[in-house]
DNA sequence: CTGTTAGCGCCTTCAC
DNA sequence: GTGAAGGCGCTAACAG
């Protein structure tokens, strides 16, 4: 492995000038620069990159944490953060963390340790507490609303768009409506649970926990949801779903109970997946692509203010309300 | 930022004691290892990763390229090779081309920077030659069969995987049957087109190439095909979809558009994916997650001689044939 | 335009 | 057990 002084000394020029070449500086005489440039390929030279981060003291690597990469909500998201990483020249660190904190604080160590420049975390379990304490660490970016709290974030108003869809379903006639979501204690759970409490409350209708259905992130969720509705002696008239992929298994497994949608029960999904234009459902798109190249901007911009954007969620009207 | 020589200073040690406690070396005084984590503490002190790095000469950090990171296939490849990494202790570096060769070409000058220590290829665009270039410069596997090219690899033998839905269809009477893949010239897909025509062949029956379905990735792809299918005057009576994700996408179009399935269609997907199981669709079984195992194991096992790891699949016979 | 010379922060002999 | 010293490969003043 040929280092830069090795192609210094068979250029017969110096360091610094091989420095040069290699990172397109103008001012390098041309027969100087070819001659580096034919010493490296003589001896196949390669720069080392992590000699270039120690000595920059930056990677041009963004963490990206997500509970399941194989999700589609997930996946949009990192597909809208690559985007924009490609176009900036920066790279990706994975983590994937199953909701596991550990997993989460590694993230976090390895901003810290500078592996990366900064950290995006599209979803976490760890406490706020946790978090903060990293904040000086390096840019650290959230997807859930973080207004005040000094880090970055971009976001969807959970209990805007949840009330928008309720009131949807009620100006549709329904008076007993559910719904689904992931974990209970999620940030942007908590804002949909508060717009549930608010609906009844506007509306003057009773609040019944078993229309309440945790732990729906994958289609077989749906299943299981559908299932239990199909038991159910005042089964709600319909189904607020936070993820178009649970909203299909419910769908799909409602119509081989005999369960009719939209007319025994109406469906809205969230994200607006493929999925749910496949299968005419009604649903809240969330532009996560569109948030994700957003988050990433976010987390290279290195000024010290934190910035807080609110991303547009709009009603998609199909068959199944 | 303090570094590893204000903490000896601090400490009142050399530097050698330090690193010596950061690396859990055994023989450093009690007393001194104390002074030495409390000059941590009390600085806030974390290594620089990049310096330990470039020392070292290697990273903990895996290449994954992928043409899309939000694709179930992928997803699932992506799951077992994170389980692996976890393990090991590596992080890994997400590559997404879209088939691009330019970004595939980026993901080997990781390789060849030394950004990481080795590269995982799912699936890719680049010609033999390309990646044959690097092979030399750290540990490249593959997701292909490669046999005696002098990488590693671990595979399924889509030839076979191919040939044992074909002869399955077959023994249910099927004589006029079509195909789903992604790009033509994909390896395995070269595979699969070999299989077909033999199949054919073996079994004396004309092979109509308006039967082979290309650019089949997702669902709204499957979309597509089922609406080709409706206006096809010799339609096939069964259709080999290599992604359950699209063989999904036909089934529920197909059923709008009054296509019984299996009656007037038989389908059959690959890799079992849960909405396989959620719509009763027989499916080849490949074990996505096994074979990101397998995959990580072999990057970073740095013995010279390449392996070759065959993967098995199996057919899971549910309602669509 | 170009070269000299300090670092960047850590690891690792080697000698004590 | 411990420390001094020389790298690892590259960048970036600074001085010409």
């Amino acid at each position: 492995m040929a280092n830069i002084r090795d192609i210094a000394k068979m250029a017969g020029v110096s360091v610094t000038t091989v420095s040069r070449v290699l990172n397109g500086h103008k001012y390098v005489r041309k027969e100087k620069k070819e001659a580096v440039l034919r010493a490296m390929r003589d001896s196949n030279y390669h720069r080392n990159i992590n000699a270039v981060h120690l000595s920059r003291g930056k990677t041009s690597l963004v963490g990206v944490v997500v509970p399941f990469a194989n999700h589609p909500y997930f996946g949009l998201l990192i597909e809208g953060i690559t985007k924009a990483a490609v176009q900036y020249g920066y790279h990706l660190v994975l983590v994937q963390t199953n909701y596991n904190e550990s997993r989460e604080l590694e993230a976090l160590k390895m901003l810290e340790n500078r592996q990366i420049d900064a950290l995006i975390i599209c979803s976490r379990q760890s406490t706020w507490g946790t978090i903060e304490a990293y904040m000086n660490e390096g840019s650290i970016v959230l997807c859930e609303d973080t207004r005040g709290k000094g880090v970055s974030s971009t976001f969807v108003d959970h209990y805007q768009a949840f009330m928008m869809a309720l009131d949807y379903l009620y100006d549709n006639g329904h008076r007993n409506i559910g719904y689904c979501v992931g974990r209970q204690n999620g940030t942007n759970s908590l804002q949909r649970a508060v717009a549930y409490k608010d609906f009844h409350y506007k509306h003057s209708l009773s609040l019944n926990e078993a229309n309440i259905f945790h732990g729906c992130y994958h289609l077989e969720d749906g299943q299981r949801v559908a299932k239990k509705l199909s038991t159910m002696k005042a089964r709600p008239s319909a189904l607020l779903i936070t993820s178009d992929q649970v909203a299909a298994g419910v769908m799909t497994c409602c119509l081989e109970k005999g369960i009719e949608v939209p007319k025994d029960l109406a469906l809205i999904g969230f994200d607006n997946q493929p999925i749910s234009k496949l299968m005419h459902l009604t649903t809240i798109e969330i532009p996560l692509v569109d948030l994700g190249e957003k988050l990433f901007g976010q987390a290279i911009q290195n000024n010290k203010e934190p910035t807080y954007e609110e991303v547009i969620v709009k009603l998609i009207e199909r068959e199944t309300v």
